[in-house]
DNA sequence: CGCTAATTGTTGCTAATGACAACATTCTCG
DNA sequence: CGAGAATGTTGTCATTAGCAACAATTAGCG
C-alpha cells in the first residue's frame, strides 16, 4: 500500500478531532517517557496536585482534576500501595482523607518531573516553541 | 465541602493537561449530542473518511486516522451490521477491501453531520468563536 | 522463476479508563 | 432529632488502546 494521502472532508472542520490527535501524540509521548518509572498521566497530575496542596481531600482533588470518585480512590489505593501518597484522618470531617506525599513520594516525584519536564521540551519542539506558547495561552482557560 | 480552589502548581506548565481538559469536554459534548444515534467520535471519524474517500482499503483509512488495524476492523463490522459501511473486494489485492457508504449510511451520515455541526457551534461557543478558529488554525497541521 | 519477507484483515487477550450504582459512615441543616 | 447530602469504597459494565498470533496474499530480491 503506496501511502496515499486521503482527504479529510468534513473532519477538517471538526475542532475535537485535532484536538484528539495531539493529544493522542502528547499522552503517547509521556507515557513513554515515564514507562520508566511506571507513572501515567493522570497519576502525575494527583501527585502535582497533592503537591502543591498538602492535607485536602479525596473529593477536592477529584473535582479540581475531572476525577471520578470511584477512580480516584483506586488510583490513590495504588500510590499509597507504593508509598508515595499518605492518608491521614481529617480532623474536622470523619469521613475524608486528607492528602499528602510521603518523603519518598517527593523523592519520586523530583525525579518524575524531570523527567516529565524532558517530555514538556520534546512537546515543544514538537509543535514549535511560540506555538506551543500560544497554545498554552489559549488553553488554560478551560482547564 | 466547600468548593475550594486548588493551585494547579506544576501542572500549569504542561500544555498536554490542558489539552486533555479541553479534548475530554469536547468528546462528552459530542457523544452527548450524538446519542440518539449512537455515534462514537471515532465512528464519525471513519465514516467522514469512507465518504470523502470511497474505495479505501482498511489500512489506508487506519493509518489516515491513525486507529489500529485490530480496531478499526472490529469497528467496520459494528457499521456494517448496521448497513452503512460495504466492503467490497479489491480487484488488484486480495488481501484488502474496499470501502464505501451504503446508500442508507450516506442518509444516515447526512443526520449525523447535521447533529455535528450542531455540536461544532456549541464548542465554538464555549471557547469564543475567534479562540475556536485561531485553535482550528494552529493545531491542524499536526492531524 | 522461487522463496523469503512484508502486508492485510482477523481474532484473542490484557490493561487502562470512564461511567454508574449501591453501600456504610458521617456530616449539615432545618 | 431526623432527612438528606457528602465522602470514600467496592462492584460492574462498556469503551478504548495495544500487543501478539494467525491465514491468506502480495512484493521483492536473488
Amino acid at each position: 500500500m503506496r501511502t496515499e494521502k486521503l482527504t479529510l472532508g468534513q473532519l477538517n472542520r471538526h475542532l475535537g478531532y485535532f484536538l484528539r490527535r495531539l493529544q493522542l501524540w502528547v499522552f503517547q509521548d509521556f507515557i513513554r517517557a515515564l514507562a520508566p518509572l511506571k507513572v501515567r498521566p493522570a497519576q502525575y497530575s494527583v501527585l502535582l496536585i497533592v503537591e502543591a496542596n498538602p492535607g485536602r481531600s479525596q473529593a477536592t482533588v477529584g473535582k479540581t482534576l475531572g476525577i471520578e470518585r470511584a477512580r480516584l480512590a483506586r488510583m490513590l489505593h495504588a500510590l499509597e500501595r507504593r508509598k508515595w501518597i499518605a492518608r491521614h484522618a481529617n480532623g474536622s470531617d470523619a469521613r475524608s482523607h486528607s492528602l499528602y506525599l510521603t518523603a519518598q513520594g517527593a523523592k519520586a516525584l523530583a525525579k518524575i518531573k524531570c523527567l516529565a519536564e524532558q517530555h514538556e521540551a520534546k512537546l515543544a519542539e514538537h509543535v514549535g516553541p511560540s506555538r506551543h506558547k500560544q497554545l498554552m495561552a489559549w488553553l488554560r482557560e478551560y482547564g
